[in-house]
DNA sequence: TCCACTTTGTGCGTGCATTCACAAGGGCGT
DNA sequence: ACGCCCTTGTGAATGCACGCACAAAGTGGA
């Protein structure tokens, strides 16, 4: 654990792998929480819900942060995994449409204490701007690109009707917005060099109740799966 | 387009293709109500945004539902998707946590729409139980048993903070619940028989975070992939 | 110093997912 | 009735993801 220059591990982090380092970190901030020094691979994949040959392939791939026959430091894995998800510098966010979701996202605490600062909420309707949500005033759509250039904003979040999503997404590339979080029911078209993510509960539904469906359906024979990937 | 039974098609539809059913679906909607009678694979594939082998190849799982040199009819492979999907019946959803984000969801008009009705909505705060939200009474917690049995509820939501989420999933497990929608940023421990999705906003902020420090990192050479799937 | 024990990091086999490319099939005009 | 054109459905190739199983490596005790 001396500070040697550890080979930063040429660039190819797997897309998959980059979606668990979220469920590792939280884990490791829960043992750090608790005093924990250090943990082994079989703890944490358990905490994490995760197969610890799967753990150690994806830390493996951040570089060799483990100590044999030891397990990893928990604090300086919390600082490696943050480095390499980017949570060591603070991103600004703009939320769009100030409705119940919008509402519901700004008030909720979890977003800062990992790094994400609420810069701005955007929101369409007159009778919304102004009004104060958790200590932040509602701004007009209007304002949407003196926004994002004066709060240097590189995330954004839609909580618009799908009819507007796709018009607030135009307007957030153009802006120059490379990271869109889309929880609009509906599909929308970007450019390559920009990621969008979508959160879409309908869709989340519709998946469980097919699965629903199967188990009530007694086919012949016990022979659905498991417990789904969480 | 006769009723022919054109055989169910051996059970197996891949994970991948179950969750993209919910998107070719909507789009079909789309369509429908723009009166499209018939669509090709290429024109859906384009709206719901994937590839059009791919498309075809998850429609395939379903049966030969499409005519060659025409394409599929839209009504037809909108019933197809739904029953498969498990649409063609009611669901009822208990939403638990009846906060910021319970609230919000329970006014969320879109899942209504889809064969999914809120049937109650159970907080544990005495002071947040008989409130009227979205038309529905706020239920207390201890109720949770005898809602399950008598509304028939089959699907779940989690909307509690962390700490309670496991209690409140015990519960439902108890009564007999087999598929959750878990909002609570934890990992639910269930048994193999039940389904549970997760639904993390700071996951996702945090794996837009890792592709935009990589965009912003200007490492050597322009390496970086493309749009993430939606 | 040496040995037994623990745990990491990874080579490898397996299976799933994606995409290409095309033969098979159906409609439509002549 | 025939042949052209369009689109589906799928074989095959490639690549990614997962998990087993083990050698390598570090610890602690004797
Ligand atoms: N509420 C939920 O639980 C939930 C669940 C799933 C999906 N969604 C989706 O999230 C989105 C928002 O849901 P909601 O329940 O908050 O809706 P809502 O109607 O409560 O809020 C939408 C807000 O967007 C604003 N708006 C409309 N057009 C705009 C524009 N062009 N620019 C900026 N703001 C604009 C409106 O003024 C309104 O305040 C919808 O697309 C919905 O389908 C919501
Ligand atoms: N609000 C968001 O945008 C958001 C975003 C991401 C994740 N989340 C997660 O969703 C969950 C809810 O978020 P929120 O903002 O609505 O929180 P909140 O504090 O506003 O609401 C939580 C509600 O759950 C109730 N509750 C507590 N313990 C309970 C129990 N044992 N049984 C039943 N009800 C209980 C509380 O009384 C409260 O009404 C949290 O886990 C949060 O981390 C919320």
């Amino acid at each position: 654990m001396t500070s040697r220059t550890p080979r930063p591990r040429e660039r190819g982090i797997p897309e998959a792998t980059v979606a668990r380092l979220p469920l590792y970190l939280r884990a490791l901030h829960g043992l750090s929480e608790r005093g924990t020094p250090t943990v082994s691979s079989e703890e944490l994949a358990s905490v994490a819900g995760v197969n610890s040959a799967k753990l150690r392939k994806d830390l493996s791939h951040l570089g060799s942060y483990g100590t044999r026959g030891v397990g990893y430091d928990v604090e300086y894995l919390i600082y490696q995994i943050s480095r390499e998800l980017g949570l060591t510098q603070d991103w600004s966010v703009a939320i769009t449409g100030a409705g119940n979701l919008g509402r519901a996202l700004a008030n909720y605490g979890g977003f800062g204490t990992r790094g994400f600062r609420i810069a701005a909420l955007l929101d369409a309707d007159p009778a919304m701007v102004g009004h104060e949500v958790a200590g932040l005033q509602v701004r007009h759509i209007d304002t949407l690109e003196d926004v994002v250039a004066k709060e240097n904003v590189s995330i954004c979040v839609i909580a618009t009707p799908a009819a507007a999503a796709q018009g607030v997404c135009d307007r957030f590339v153009g802006a120059g917005v490379t990271s869109i979080l889309n929880f609009a029911p509906m599909v929308l078209n970007v450019p390559d060099h920009v990621d969008v993510r979508k959160v879409d509960l309908s869709i989340e539904l519709q998946i469980l109740a097919f699965h629903e469906q199967r188990k009530a359906g007694g086919d012949k024979g016990p022979e659905w799966v498991g417990a789904l990937d969480q």
